[in-house]
DNA sequence: AATAAAATATGATATTTATCATCTTTTTTA
DNA sequence: TAAAAAAGATGATAAATATCATATTTTATT
């Protein structure tokens, strides 16, 4: 199995303030875990018991409203940790994760990240930052959901995606979502969200290569 | 000026894990300060440099969109602390804070709380499962504002200002917010929250004292 | 207390968005 | 590879919500 000591990808999240005898013991109690596109990494109402570094892949964050209606929080990539806010208030989870593509993650138990709150400092003060900073984030999605209309959220959402996944060789924004899943990152119906991509395609605003979207005028 | 290890406040948030000694280095560096009714505590963009921790009184946190449009994103009262993200964070505040009534506030600097986050492990600990279940929170918020529509939202919002603020001698709901501040809330126009109160009056789900609200089914 | 200003209220109307229906295209499965 | 299922697309319509106008009530100011 692969070494925490030896991996590149906890240099991009909080992991990257352990020190080496740490993450030596980290690899000792970590378990690695491949997850199928479509497949979920936790649910809603699961206790999580410990924290997914995520070392290859994208899952979508969502929570499903009392209505019945589903909504997309949160895009997890390569890079990224999952799991520490559940870990902290020691609650279950309040949000389903689901695999957007095959994912590699490795699974860290919940005591070793204690323990390493517990004894460093500058782990823990760059949790505490990386949520401080996920908290502004999350106000401003509030303040975006409460006051834009859809055509202003889906604008944004584009320019956010391809901000934050790139673009591949076709210069189509580097992510595998749906037409539903772009309507439940915006909030609404899956056919508003349709309409508005054509009416963006029409304007040469955006081209579709396939399903995949392309921004011409940002 | 009052001192913190005598303060009750302090066992609303996370400051009851100080220390005497703590406490006691913190009374000599706070400041105290009244702010009045519809001043603001700090503004978007400002360096708020410290935590302020509330001893009497309420302040709605907002931000404008970028279409001119206001939103409120929290209430704070007595007993809570405000001010830690931006500090943790290192940024200047994204939010507006304004009194909803005369507020009285204790002002702590930023060196001060950084020390005590530096040494004291449990302060550190509840910050950080503070900051986990105002993120949830967050999250569910995110999820009602995509998803339901004004009507459920101004439902949930009254059910929770009652749970959160409690009723007055009247049995309304006890906090001083104008129909335009409960739009804010509700991110909607304050026209149709207006309306959507009338409605739910002539229902007799609520019945109104002055402009206070009284929940008569819930 | 009189006046001005702000907040609340309500109607009329326009705009936005959801819903339902149906069709086409793409993807999955047998 | 054919059939079935899912995803994407678009029209018609209904419902929700915003906007504009204006009246009334409450609050603040002189």
């Amino acid at each position: 199995m692969g070494k925490c000591e030896q991996c590149i990808v906890r240099q991009f999240n909080s992991l990257k303030h352990l020190s080496k005898d740490e993450l030596i013991r980290m690899s000792a109690c970590k378990t690695s875990k491949i997850i199928k596109k479509g497949q979920p990494l936790f649910l809603e109402g699961e206790y999580i018991n410990g924290v997914y570094c995520i070392k290859d892949g994208v899952c979508k964050v969502s929570k499903m409203s009392d209505n019945g209606k589903n909504q997309i929080v949160n895009l997890i990539k390569r890079g990224d940790l999952i799991g520490e806010r559940s870990l902290i208030s020691n609650e279950v989870s309040n949000l389903n994760a689901y695999a957007l593509n095959d994912m590699e993650v490795c699974f860290i138990p919940k005591e070793e990240i204690i323990k390493d709150l517990e004894k460093n400092p500058e782990f823990t003060m760059d949790v505490l930052k990386t949520m401080a900073i996920s908290l502004k984030n999350a106000d401003n999605l509030i303040v975006d959901m409460a006051q834009k209309n859809v055509k202003q959220r889906l604008a944004e959402t584009l320019l956010h995606l391809q901000k934050r996944f790139g673009t591949d060789n076709d210069g189509c924004i580097d992510i595998n979502l749906s037409r539903e899943d772009i309507s439940n990152i915006i909030g609404t119906a899956t056919e508003s969200a349709i309409r508005l991509l054509s009416e963006l395609k029409k304007k040469n605003i955006i081209e579709f290569k396939g399903k995949d979207i392309k921004l011409l005028d940002e």
